[in-house]
DNA sequence: CTGAAAGCGCTTACAG
DNA sequence: CTGAAAGCGCTTACAG
């Protein structure tokens, strides 16, 4: 386990008795077409091997001008979805030869996400798939997004809206999924529905981001009956599972009345509906029967929740893929075909809104 | 957004009227080292900003022989508490001014990992932290291991154990986890226990692995009340939430009769209690009131589950800062004070195991 | 107080 | 069929 000393391509080069060229020609495939011969590619080859010899990383990046790595900068490491992304950004990668770094971008710090992509400015990386849901509205994030494409790395968008024509995204129907969301609900009779979202974001129709667009479709759901849903329906909160959990206890507390309570919840996404089913473990209220609940995304482990989720599903591997596509375009000197691009949803049921037990013994809601 | 021509160390010195030296200097914090004269350092600065100049990372990085980006090598991305490792290890990386990239090991597939691991031998960062818990029996991943520490890339391990003294590794105490984790449905009146592990490890009292230990604990938790538990309560399976799921109906398959049932399942870790909790959901068994569920490592979710989970907990953040101090110590030319570190373990009451209500209501358990 | 020069480890156009 | 040489963009010991 000592430290060998560093083997470079010149003591490759002097162990097989050619020159580095030969060395770099053989170990690049480029052998032929140097017409080297096949005994001195064996040669190479076996001292190569022999000495354990790997290029440096920094030394070829520097010459090529490339270093072979994509990079996905990720809202928050541990975020459930981002996780299926970068697995379809590694698909893609790995088709062309690129290897790919998740790095974090600080989930609601946007310090951190400034600082993340300043810092993919200096070529450690030849282009970004950026997946932090955050340049819808554009800020100083943005800023710094549209900095790090001018000084010339790639970038490419998922789950978000693009900021500028040179740069793809790819988004999922934010609003056809609370559409469909908000009518399933409806269909299985409910009609004080609550809708739940993020405190922070604007929510008039013309307003950009995902809130609004989903605030939208669970209007337009509504309107297709003729009805209005009760401004008193719409609960904003926190992120993540705790803001899921605080939204039903505040929505509970608005209602103290159960006749007068929504019988049902579109959660934000599948995280706000886990925070939901605990929030309403709590106060004694059972989902699906009391109350039923909605998600979004479709994460993994929206299967395994008790009750399982009734969700709006998305290929997430996909989308992954298909931002990583976009990226290897730009890389390949090409031109962005289509700005902002948008994936169909799905509905999933499952069990959390008491259509797969209404279908199975008998119905719960009138 | 037109791509701009490269800002290289040269135009920004001649935008400044001082040679590449200068530049280097005043831009590196030398400035007084070299006696650059305040206006020359002003002008410098200026010139640097107004072209937005960031150093090559390539060019940096190969003359520097140090690249100020560490890695975490992560068992998969999804996994919920490497998320937290990845935030310890980014915090002390943070403190010695470097960045931290993530790179997937590809869960089971060990090919993935063997990959990974020769990938980093070329420099393309300073050091590894491996999360991939795969070490503590040797193969050929371990080889791989060995031969990026051999190549000069200082590497540490964390949820692991070290394959060589080289290496410095820190787990978590996987048999006073499982002690104290048995112990506590043991006090709770439980007498049929499960015991919930991996099909693919031995456990043996001295084999490696955290199977290993954690059956020790188990049996001594018995063995101090002189009892034994029955061989058929140890249920064999597969990873994450879905082998939990499995495993738990493996064990009602067993036990059709719920008078001799086990009354308890000690999962093998918090996934893989969310797997039986899901399980028992699916099967009509009621949790904890008709059975007992306890898992491991207290994963962020771990107190959102419906019960939410009582289990064995310890610092996942600070586990990641520990593996990343012994990395630093390494990158700084120091010796590896420890080969193979334990952070303790506690429990975590909650509801799964009705410990919580017993408390609260009366007793459920005899 | 500042600059010229060497060199980090590669790749590649060119010469022979 | 193979090698010498230039150069990628920095940093740093050294000279003045």
């Amino acid at each position: 386990m000592r430290r060998r000393p560093q083997i470079t391509i010149d003591v490759v080069a002097a162990e097989a008795g050619v020159s580095a060229s030969t060395v770099s020609h053989v170990l690049n495939g480029r052998a032929d077409t140097a017409r080297i011969s096949q005994s001195t590619s064996e040669r190479v080859r076996d001292a190569a091997r022999r000495l354990g010899y790997t290029p440096n990383h920094a030394a070829r990046s520097l010459r090529r001008q490339r270093t072979g790595v994509v990079t996905v900068l990720a809202w928050r490491l541990s975020s459930p979805f981002f996780a299926d992304i970068a697995t379809g950004v590694r698909n893609v990668a790995q088709r062309h030869g690129f290897q790919v770094a998740v790095i974090d971008a600080g989930a609601l710090d946007r310090e951190v996400e400034i600082r993340a992509l300043a810092s993919l400015r200096n070529g450690i990386c030849d282009g970004v798939v950026v997946a932090t849901g955050t340049h819808s509205r554009r800020g100083p994030n943005t800023d710094a997004l549209l900095e790090l494409a001018a000084s010339g790395t790639p970038v490419s968008l998922v789950l978000d809206r693009s900021p500028d024509p040179a740069i793809p995204a790819i988004d999922v129907d934010h609003l056809g999924g609370s559409y469909l969301a908000t009518k399933h609900l409806l269909e299985l009779g409910h009609r004080r529905i609550a809708h739940f979202t993020f405190a922070d974001s604007p929510l008039e129709p013309d307003a950009p981001g995902s809130p609004a667009a989903r605030f939208l479709g669970y209007r337009q759901a509504f309107a297709e009956l003729g009805l209005e849903p009760d401004p008193a329906w719409l609960v904003r909160g926190g992120r993540e599972i705790e803001g899921g959990r605080t939204m039903a206890h505040g929505l509970f507390a608005r209602f103290p009345n159960p006749d007068q309570r929504p019988t049902a919840i579109a959660a934000f996404n599948d995280r706000t509906a886990i925070g939901v089913i605990r929030g309403c473990y709590e106060a004694g209220i059972t989902v699906p029967e009391e109350i039923a609940v909605i998600g979004f995304h479709d994460i993994p482990t929206a299967r395994y929740t008790t009750p399982a989720l009734t969700t709006i599903g998305h290929p997430l591997i996909e989308l992954g893929e298909m931002a990583a596509d976009s990226l290897f375009v730009l890389l390949q000197g090409g031109e962005v075909a289509e700005r902002d691009r948008t994936v169909p949803v799905s509905l999933v049921v499952r069990e959390s809104c008491g259509a797969q037990r209404k279908n199975g013994l008998g119905g719960l809601h009138a």
